[in-house]
DNA sequence: GTCTATAAAGGGATAGAC
DNA sequence: GTCTATCCCTTTATAGAC
């Protein structure tokens, strides 16, 4: 009974261990040794919390899933005006990804392999992906307001933008000889910039 | 001797089945039996002539990147209207990625555990990366006809709204319930979308 | 050059003591 | 709950026959 909150702390500490390891190295770069080292236990205590490195794996994704998509939603199926919504899309990714360089490419890695579970979380919020986001698009269009366009390539185009400068980070400093900082402030500068090239390219 | 072009074939047999297992399941998801099995040949042939799997991986990891970047330069760096390199880029990712779906992931992927391997390429192409692309735009600039903008800017810019779709292919299809067909049609629109919309964000 | 057989190491998982 | 010791399967790599 007394251990119950040392419990919560060290299953915590090994969840943030497996986070770290996993989303650099993948399912297959990463192993217990590695992730029960770094959380400080022995490795038989992560078999101990959960079970096998599959089901632990799981956890670390679907968490790392669902806050990609559950932040994006929350923003762009809202109610409010179109270019917030893409001012606020951009910045919530931009802070997301500048604390969490290995998320993208891990969610990505990991569905490229695994397609259907994808499948599994969309279904889960049964219906369309972003309806309310859709159905702004078409009003402001039938109003004049912006150019036709569809819910997907709007999206796309938006998540391009964002999301892909994080990805390409060690391609960019590599090819144009930019420091760390040089790459920051560039982030900093597209929080400004994206919101700008996307509302130019909705003009009618 | 009469075995010289077998060995050829072979050689390159083997580095086809690697190529692909590889891109799908990166260095430590692949296995040796696989590739071999793949090739038709036994797993003691793919040591004896690649001596190592690290330097088997080297192998199709350099000559994958080599790809990415040599085919790139061709285009930007050349001679031509900056507005037919616009659209030329986009042509040549669409297709080579359209035929080979997961280099894009496979090639980011390793560059983030192991981003000197990008400096090490960049390197070999002594002093800057795009040099005449560099000069066009300030060229083109000075003369008024597009906006202020750094190289590598304008390059991830162009290169985001090209190649990512290709790697949120599953996510796209997962949330908007698109099919293989949709998809590829969307690509193909993006062929004549992008450029416009990169030229439309370089407007003064 | 190509194969079979096997060595050698790595790594996930469990048993059992505390 | 947490640890040590160990099991055992997988996988890379090599030896040696053909």
């Amino acid at each position: 009974m007394i251990n119950q909150k040392d419990n919560i702390e060290t299953e915590e500490k090994v969840l943030e261990a497996a986070r770290d390891i996993f989303q650099k190295k993948g399912f297959f770069g990463a192993r217990m040794d590695e992730i029960a080292n770094k959380a400080g236990v022995n490795k038989a205590l992560l078999h101990y919390y959960f079970r096998s490195k599959e089901k632990l794996f799981d956890k670390i994704f679907q968490e790392a899933l669902g806050e990609f998509i559950h932040k994006v939603v929350g923003v762009l199926n809202g109610d409010l005006p179109l270019d917030v919504k893409i001012y606020r899309t951009v910045d919530m990714y931009s802070n997301m990804l500048s604390h969490n360089k290995d998320l993208p490419l891990f969610v990505l890695s990991t569905l490229q392999e695994n397609p259907d579970l994808m499948i599994r979380m969309i279904k889960s919020t049964q219906g369309e992906f972003l309806p309310n986001l859709s159905r702004q698009l078409q009003d402001e269009n039938l109003a004049g307001n912006i150019t036709k366009i569809s819910t997907h390539e709007f999206f796309i185009n938006l998540v391009s933008l964002t999301i892909f400068p994080f990805l390409v980070q060690p391609v960019m400093m590599g090819a144009f000889n930019l420091e760390e900082e040089d790459f920051k402030q560039m982030i900093n500068e597209r929080r400004r910039k994206v919101p700008k090239m996307i509302i130019e390219i909705l003009r009618p």
